[in-house]
DNA sequence: AAAATTTAGTTGGCATATGCAACTAAATTG
DNA sequence: CAATTTAGTTGCATATGCCAACTAAATTTT
């Protein structure tokens, strides 16, 4: 069961979480807790989605998540307004200014990765991509389920 | 500076870290918490380390280290001793109860990989592993500061 | 070698993060 | 309409992280 490409997987990981900086609570080197942020982010790409949703995708408990939602109300960041078809539901939006916040991370984010990756030439980034597609292609064999 | 090979990157890293369960704060489905996981494979790894070299690795607070590593002594996972050459340190070694608890996270872990590459014929697992070889290689380019 | 400085670890205190369960309101079932 | 389920909120407990004070032991200075 314990099979060779498992340990590659196993190995892979621990290299590579800590190489992306992936690890520790805070997103990246912001005062934000990585938590935090997710919750922008799948605000941002996902307008008008529900705290619900959220706690699903992120696995996340919904207790802290309403605590969140409503920190980044008060910052400014997010609007919620009552679901359309659900009373019980609140559509989350994105404000001006929540919009900006994310992009901050976003291109914080990009630095980082832009400084891992500066070493490499054209060339070794076009292996880089190849690979990563190929990684992606066959994890997503199998995928349907949810 | 916000190339198409950093867009590949991130774009990988939010597809693998949930899909590996690489995300939350919970070592797995388990009830330990990703830390005090990490610190006992650190031990198990590196029989004989230090607290001061396992901060250094997690990049943790020595005092909330402490802490853990004393409640892993009264759980009977590991035992301290001072260290030969130095008095102030204290050798940190695994006990078999800490080294079978120690597997069974390493145990978990495996399953949960192994259900992912599952569906995956011993061809595809091959060009994964070939894969997981080239990113690897790449980004460990540059890689001599620490 | 004694004094001053540094290092390893512990502990207390404090702030925030996270998790769990009880609770309210609204929707859905039958 | 009563019973059950679902979306969110809130109270409370624990986990996590950080900083500073403190002890003991090692190292450096003079």
């Amino acid at each position: 069961m314990t099979d060779a490409t498992v340990q590659k997987i196993r190995a892979f990981n621990r290299f590579y979480m800590p190489r992306m900086n992936l690890l520790g609570n805070h997103y990246l080197g912001s005062e934000y807790s990585a938590t935090e942020a997710r919750v922008l982010f799948e605000v941002l790409q996902n307008d008008g989605c529900t705290a619900t949703s959220i706690a699903r995708a992120m696995n996340i408990d919904k207790g802290y998540l309403s605590r969140i939602i409503s920190a980044h109300e008060k910052a400014g960041y997010l609007r919620r307004t009552v679901s359309s078809g659900d009373g019980r539901a609140r559509s989350l939006h994105l404000t001006e200014t929540g919009r900006a916040r994310a992009q901050e991370f976003v291109d914080l984010s990009n630095e980082e990765v832009a400084d891992i990756l500066a070493p490499l030439s054209p060339a070794e980034r076009k292996r880089l991509e190849d690979a990563l597609d190929t990684v992606t292609e066959l994890l997503s064999k199998g995928e349907q389920q949810a």
